[in-house]
DNA sequence: TTTGACACTCGCAGGGGGCGAGTGCTAACA
DNA sequence: TGTTAGCACTCGCCCCCTGCGAGTGTCAAA
């Protein structure tokens, strides 16, 4: 059965006040309200049916009625006012894009520390990559006599870099010679098979050791790396009041521990959708079946990566709604005036 | 009044035994213990005087006694028996060098994440730094027809890259001569004074707006960056009894959020000793008067940089500090290694 | 269908009492 | 003078009870 009009608007009043002030909601409160214009004893009847639809819980008899999973899904997909963006947030936002410079690692570092300040959730982000990131250039750049600098650029915009001891000293022409030689093998090799490649050029005779103990520097490196993954503020969780039982917090614990493994589930739940708004259990994710997640899918030239925020369930789902929306926009926009592929 | 031999004794073994239980220890558990040979009765005189000498503390007047911080500062300085550290801790802390393959930076990371798997405390660290770090090297990397990349080597290890949009493109020799010249004013300055660099050179006048641009990105890169930071495993803080209660995690929570001013604290404090225990009170910085900092110095070549875990004053500190040192002493030998400066 | 009335449920806060761990003190003893 | 047994005392903790109040479900009347 679906909702009728009137209990539409008693679940919109029981959600907002009850993420705004985090305590059950009562039948006399709900009465108070002015445009109801109904008395306490027909709200606790519509109270009881929509409990039996499994829209609202009571956490006992004698508290008040909250939203359950279901009643928070219903108000995040019918009865949400998409609450605009303040001046002040989509500037903080465009900021972050600014002062990162055209790196894409940083701006979603920046952009994620912005979604931390403006929602006070926890944020998270991971770049994109399409299955997983090839390599896009490498170069190397010796720092010392005996000491060079492999710098390697992903396709997803990650930089990552390793040093390498050589056992003798290089002239500059040597190590032009070898960067490029290690540029053109590795160009387009994803990740993980990088270590596995080889170089057969004659040229290349002399220097075979140390080419090969190169690109395991480098294939160990850029698989290692988890710079692809974006986390931010999570402190900012200990704050809600769900959490200020120590045993709750110990699902967040455990997915903070374990964060490759859920952002890969967050990555293909992010393949399907633009944006999505995860509620509690509908969470892929165990560790999370107790928060809500919002995220939001950045695109430009065919690749994607996703950025969002972590909560409690009773969140303000508009604001983040709004602002999370608004991050991924501005992250597309940056990317596609990036060079990237 | 100094501690005589029998109170020397209780002492020790009322830390050991309020380490590993979290409970305070009574007269009649401390007269089971064979080796005193006295009775309860005694030890009640004795941990009398102990509590108005200042070294125990009574949570209430029918608790045992537990150790207060100028008992633990009496264990660790005078009976804390120093712990062999395990043959597998040993190497788990040596092989966190062997991965980073020479990359300060990630070096300490790993070390940290090594400290901390083998303590179960929050480790921190901060890379070397006399006064602040300064850049050793600049080097231009054309990663598109109108994208640079800079790469920076400052002087305590660290690697900092920054990409830069040209508003036309560059052919490889101008390239080479920007980086050159770039390198060649940039070196050896702090990165704090990197902004406000400039270059005269008659050669370089065709990009003037560029290299200003440069030095500007660059100079924001530097400055900005705090990978010199190091903090692992904050979430193990949540495990000690100590911060059950969600209220008693606030200073520490505090502590996170303002981690650059805490960090610069502990390094003047480090400036002064090789190893150090804080314990609770004597901790310079007021968010982490409720904890106890163990760390040590790193050093080669004139500069240092520290590491250590935090905890709670209940704290296992023979263990914890013989892992430190000897973390500080791996990263001691490996920084030498390396030719930095 | 809505409403007022009313009995009922149940969490919570506060008070009282028993329990037990641990203390301080005293008097006796070596 | 140091050590010990004995004993009264303190005090946190747990459990139970109680009263309170918020909120519910239900029913009969409008």
């Amino acid at each position: 059965m679906e909702l009728d009009r009137r209990k539409q608007r008693l679940l919109q009043v029981i959600v907002e006040s009850y993420v705004q002030r985090a305590e059950p909601v009562g039948s006399h409160f709900l009465a108070s309200q002015p445009e109801l214009g109904v008395r306490s004893a027909t709200i606790r009847n519509e109270l009881a049916e929509m409990t039996d639809l499994g829209y609202l819980r009571q956490p006992h008899t004698s508290a008040g009625r909250i939203p359950s999973d279901q009643g928070y899904r219903f108000y995040v997909d019918h009865l949400m006012a998409w609450e605009r963006l303040s001046a002040g947030e989509a500037r903080t936002l465009r900021t972050a894009n600014r002062v990162s410079e055209g790196d894409l690692e940083q701006l979603l570092v920046q952009t994620c520390r912005a979604l931390t300040s403006i929602t006070r959730y926890t944020s998270v982000g991971a770049l994109p990559a399409n299955e997983e990131p090839s390599i896009r250039q490498v170069h190397l750049v010796q720092v010392a006599d005996r000491r060079l600098l492999a710098v390697v650029v992903l396709d997803n915009g990650q930089v990552v870099h390793r040093f390498y001891e050589l056992t003798r000293p290089l002239v500059p022409r040597e190590v032009t010679m070898i960067s490029n030689a290690l540029d053109q093998a590795l160009r387009e090799v994803s990740v993980k098979r990088a270590s596995s490649v080889s170089i057969t050029d004659d040229e290349m005779n002399p220097y075979q050791d140390m080419v090969r103990a190169l690109i395991g520097v480098i294939g160990r490196g850029v698989v290692q790396e988890d710079g692809d993954l974006v986390l931010e503020g999570a402190s900012h969780i200990l704050e809600q009041p769900e959490f200020r039982e120590a045993n709750k917090v110990e699902p967040l614990v455990r997915f903070l521990e374990a964060r490759r493994s859920a952002f890969e589930t967050l990555r293909r739940m992010m393949s399907e959708s633009h944006i999505r708004v995860s509620i509690g259990q509908e969470n892929p994710h165990e560790a999370m079946q107790e928060v809500s997640l919002i995220a939001a899918r950045y695109e430009a030239a065919g690749r994607f990566g996703w950025v969002g925020v972590l909560g409690p369930t009773r969140m303000h789902y508009d604001q983040a709604v709004s602002a999370v929306r608004y991050a991924a926009q501005v992250l597309s926009e940056s990317m596609a005036r990036l060079p990237l592929g």
